[in-house]
DNA sequence: TCCTTCTTTGTCCTTCCCTGACCTTTATGA
DNA sequence: TCATAAAGGTCAGGGAAGGACAAAGAAGGA
């Protein structure tokens, strides 16, 4: 007997590999309606399953007519784009962070100007934090944009 | 299916497109009849969406006669940059943040994977901080981002 | 058993949309 | 001159989404 989550997050990929684009839309409400569960499920399985460690990038919004977007992962994946994302589970210091992009810039797998734009916004997004957390939020960042990444062809 | 505030945003949006000149001029009571709307759901969207912070300005002019004038501004590509700059100089809200990135990107000043990274960086980057320093925080990791793509126009 | 982790629900919050009632400005003509 | 009509402006309020979070329930392992 399988979890009610489980079930919803399979019906969601099937839904993404069934789909022209990598991305589908939905809403919450129709979704909740149609496994007959409370609304905060749906966001419960949105945010332990379609997460950007498992390659899933989620964009809602919120208010009339509001939806949630979820783009998944491109059919095949660079062997190294699993290993980046698998390298920032936790947490990534900055000198990880800048040996990971120079991986990535030398495989191909982003442009020079993406690199930069990768080590600015890792550099500069935790300077209000107070340090123990500074690792584990670059980690944070760095997956949500791996996945951003991942999920986007080139152009 | 979209909202009508959508719907109108886009409407106008072909106008100017179509428009000999960079702007064109309604009326408020027109238009709101063309959509069978009240007038001040017009008002709404010129207030939301044709704002100096998204490249346009709104002219009016009441009574008898009155009109609405909506210019689109197309600043050259240095003064873009430059606006985008000004328009982040201290606080940046997630959905002027949005739009100023689809400017860019229409302007074809940055490529669709760098829009989505800056989108991605700049919603993520702010969660484990207070509400009240999201969009100051958000404008200083912008400037950083848009200083280094300025800076690095080729590949 | 007891503890831990995962699942599920419920409640309240924030964001965004849309309308209606009322206000201000402008042109015009008696 | 000034009353009137014809614009657009403002604002509060209700409704429609999704978000956050706490607490209860379920499953499984030590």
């Amino acid at each position: 007997m399988p979890n009610l989550a489980d079930v919803i997050e399979a019906y969601l990929v099937e839904l993404l590999q069934q789909a022209e684009q990598r991305s589908i839309v939905i809403q919450r409400s129709d979704l909740a309606a149609l496994f007959a569960c409370a609304p905060s499920q749906v966001s419960y399985v949105l945010q332990t399953r379609f997460i950007p460690q498992r390659g899933y990038l989620v964009e809602t919004r919120r208010g009339g007519g509001g939806y949630i977007r979820i783009t998944g992962l491109l059919p095949s994946v660079d062997e190294l784009w699993r290993q980046a994302l698998e390298i920032s589970s936790f947490a990534l210091t900055i000198s990880d962070a800048r040996h990971l992009i120079g991986l990535l810039y030398q495989a191909g797998l982003i442009t020079a100007r993406e690199a930069r734009l990768l080590r600015v916004a890792l550099e500069r997004a935790v300077l209000r934090l107070e340090q123990p957390w500074h690792d584990e939020v670059r980690a944070e960042l760095m997956r949500s944009m791996l996945a951003t990444l991942m999920t986007s062809r080139e152009e």
